[in-house]
DNA sequence: CTTTTATCGAGAAGATTATATCGATACTTT
DNA sequence: AAAGTATCGATATAATCTTCTCGATAAAAG
């Protein structure tokens, strides 16, 4: 869509469909196999073989004809393209349910996300430890976003508290945000924006459940 | 994409943006305000006011030149469209960190979602009481979604599990899958699968924040 | 009452994304 | 060794999605 500043323009979807590979890809190299090709993994997920190549084709990986793509080398390759090798810290903001399942994910880190500290404006969930993190008061977020130069905010309060605390974020020097609420919010060109919207996800499913019969 | 059956009217982006629309309207509706064009709408969220208006079109309502739409219409038509003002049932498999989120989330009714039970193989999570729901064992799982007719299965199990899972919930007569594990499924055509992968969404945030040095 | 302006809806044009085609290549089979 | 075949990468075509253009229309301004 919008949003890549120069020449590497790889499209979200490829950006999406690129985690669905390495998925199947690490299985596979788990099962010990080598080799495989365009026209398995478009298999795996109904997807076009053409289409399968041409997302691979972002992460430098070479294939070769008659054999396929190397796994081990596809997996390296993608988890480098995402950020997948290295790790982002992250700040996240409010401990309510959704809050305190990421943070007890521990799986995170197999993705290059690392958060490293959790606030909330409710004084009773602050003090308290939530999966080894402590949860600070909202007051002192700015200050540890500036202090401690994390690029990622987390954002798990309800969709009215979301546009404030964005702002709070944006002005102590976020880079990017994902967001959790239902609510659109406003941010600046050269932050990336990424809504994790459960609400869109469930769109797909009640419209089709509604429109089939 | 794919997997839609007959004629895929609606394109999966603009499923996605309804909800968006949604609750911005829902806002303004709250406020007091009768009336918006598209060239409001589009401003808010970044969008061509033509795709705004294309995508509003889906729903039945239509504008007045000059003027705009109807903002209570609108909010109406696009809860219809999505399903949104009639109940969805739904069980839930897996109680961990993500399920209990899922279950204590209160406004899934504004989404026309109901769960109406949880499942867990866990024996200490079975018979506890989460969010008003009993924990029942996954052996029941079949029997229950026979019984009840209900339609959706929420998969909030660990990858691995997944698709096991899965072939139960199929086997029983779930129409539509809500998966939240990073595997990838089969599923029967016929069957709608939406993947609230997070890992996906991640992917954007994480490669845009590599790429940018 | 006429002109101006904002917006609509329909259809055309443009951009992006997905798929098909094809020569080259590397492995298998005969 | 030669023939056959699956797959690659490159390029062309097709499909889809987005944006532009424009005549019609409804409200506001003159
Ligand atoms: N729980 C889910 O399954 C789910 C599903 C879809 C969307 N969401 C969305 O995710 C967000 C969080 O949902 P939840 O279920 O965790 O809500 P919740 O009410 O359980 O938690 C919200 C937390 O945010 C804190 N908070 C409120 N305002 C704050 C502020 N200004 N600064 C810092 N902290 C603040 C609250 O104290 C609370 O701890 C909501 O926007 C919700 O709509 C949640
Ligand atoms: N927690 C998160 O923030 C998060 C984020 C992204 C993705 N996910 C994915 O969501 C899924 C659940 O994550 P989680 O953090 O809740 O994990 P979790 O380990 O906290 O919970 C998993 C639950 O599933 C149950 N379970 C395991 N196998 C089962 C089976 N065959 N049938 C029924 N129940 C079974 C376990 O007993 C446990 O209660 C995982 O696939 C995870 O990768 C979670």
């Amino acid at each position: 869509m919008l949003f890549v500043s120069k020449d590497p323009v790889v499209s979200r979807s490829t950006l999406k469909r690129l985690p669905l590979y390495l998925h199947l890809l690490e299985a596979l190299l788990a099962q010990g196999v080598e080799c495989v090709s365009s026209t398995q993994l478009a298999r795996e997920f109904n997807f076009n073989p053409t289409q399968v190549r041409k997302d691979l084709e972002v992460t430098g990986e070479v294939g070769k004809a008659r054999v396929g793509f190397r796994v081990a080398g596809l997996v390296v390759r993608i988890r480098d393209f995402l950020g997948w090798n290295s790790t982002h810290d992250a700040v996240l903001v409010g401990v309510g349910n959704m809050g305190k399942a990421l943070l007890g994910y521990k799986d995170f880190e197999k993705y290059g996300l690392n958060i490293v500290a959790a606030f909330d404006k409710d004084v009773r969930k602050v003090g308290a430890t939530t999966f080894d993190r402590e949860v600070l008061p909202l007051a002192q977020l700015p200050k540890f976003i500036k202090r401690t130069k994390v690029h990622i905010g987390i954002l798990t309060v309800p969709a009215r508290e979301a546009q404030p605390v964005v702002d709070l974020m944006l002005a102590a020097g976020i880079k990017a945000i994902w967001n959790f609420a239902p609510a659109p919010l406003r941010i600046p060109a050269g932050v990336i924006l990424e809504n994790a919207r459960l609400t869109q996800s469930l769109a797909v499913l009640t419209s089709h459940l509604t429109h089939q019969n």
